[in-house]
Parts: C-alpha cells; structure tokens; sequence
DNA sequence: TATATATTTAGACAAATATCTAAATATTGC
DNA sequence: GCAATATTTAGATATTTGTCTAAATATATA
C-alpha cells in the first residue's frame, strides 16, 4: 500500500464523498458527478487521485467508465491506524 | 471529531513520524524534534496541526511542553474508516 | 533582575493542489 | 465515416501548505 498515496487521497472531502457515494455499488463517473457541483474535469482528477492510491478500481463498459470501491486497500489503511495507535490493551510489538 | 481537519493532519509524513515517536509515551517538543531534521519552528507548526486535530494533547512542564497522543481520536478515526468502507461480511445501516 | 533555554508566532516564499475552460480521445449508433 | 456522448488531458490560476529565519513569549536559574 502507498501509505502516502491513500493518506493525501482521503485528505480531500470531495473524495471522501466520492467514495461514500460508492458504498452502495459501482457507478460510471457520470453518475457519480450528478452529486457534485463541480466540473467533469474537477471530478476526473480526483477520479485519478483515489485510482493512484489505489482506493477504487475502474472498468471501461462501452462509452462510459465505472468506478468501484477497493475494500484491500480500506482493510489495508484500517491495519495501519491500528498500528499507528496502539489501544490501552493490545500489545505493542516487542521489536 | 473534525473528520477534515482528522484526515489533512494525517496527510504529512512527518506528521505520521511524529505520530509514532509517540507511540511508547509523551515526549518533550525538544525531544521530538531531535528525530527530524527540520527547524523547531516548522516542527511547531506541525505540533499544531496535530493539536487542531486533537490527535495529540500538550502540557506544559516547567519550560518544555510534552506531547502525547491522544487515543481517543484514533479509535474514532478507526471507526469513520469501517463506516466508510464497509466490508463483504458486514450489514449496511439500513437507513 | 538578567541570562539562558524551550517553544511558538509572524512574515516570506516556493511547491503542491483544487478548480476552471478548452481541447483531445474513446465509444456508440446512424 | 460522422455526429453525439462520456471521459480524460492540457494548460492556466488562485489557494493552501510546508518550510525557513527572525522575533516574541514563557520558564528556570544564577
């Protein structure tokens, strides 16, 4: 996982909804754009952003591009957090 | 919990580093700073961050200041990621 | 009180980023 | 092949952000 890609990917509250928005199923960018005031192109970059970070996977069907969640990488960073915080009963790591 | 302000704290990898000097226990601002190479005013500006997010608590001990994390946010943090990427075996909210 | 140490604040600057419009590319269907 | 639709790419611009140095603030101690 590129930690760096997925955190800077997250930091943006465009594309946190963008992925909220796919929570319920995969959605071509389109669709995906009638919720948002914001220009197609806008909305192309954040498209590529999550894609480099690998939080959602794309599929061409025809004319239009469908995007959908990648749940890896989501278990991926939630693993991370866990490591980064470490709650008062889990055991740290002893190296 | 300042979900923006959560997330575009985490965003900087130094912040990260920061983050995890402090996983085995609070440390002085001085303390941190030995770890980086970086002016104690830009660490500063990074404690900030951090306390804006409130990822991380200070106290003042004589003349240093000591941080701490502040676990509390993390487990929120934790929770915000599985409500935003629901897994294959989890049931949706059904509202 | 004066000096030294620890940290933050102020102000400047360069790099990164979110946005836009216009143009390019890919696909469909006539 | 051509026109229409969907999406991305290119290039421009304004805002945000990470960094620096210099100055300010807070505390300790001689």
């Amino acid at each position: 996982m590129k930690q760096q890609e997925v955190f800077k990917a997250m930091a943006d509250p465009t594309r946190r909804a963008i992925l909220k928005r796919l929570q319920d199923g995969a959605l071509t960018a389109g669709e995906i754009g009638e919720s948002f005031d914001i220009s197609a192109a806008s909305l192309s970059h954040h498209f590529a952003v999550l894609k480099r970070a690998d939080l959602v996977r794309t599929e061409r069907r025809g004319q239009y591009i469908v995007y959908s969640l990648n749940s890896t990488v989501f278990e991926d960073l939630a693993r991370m957090l866990f490591d980064l915080f470490p709650s008062r009963n889990a055991r740290r790591d002893p190296s």
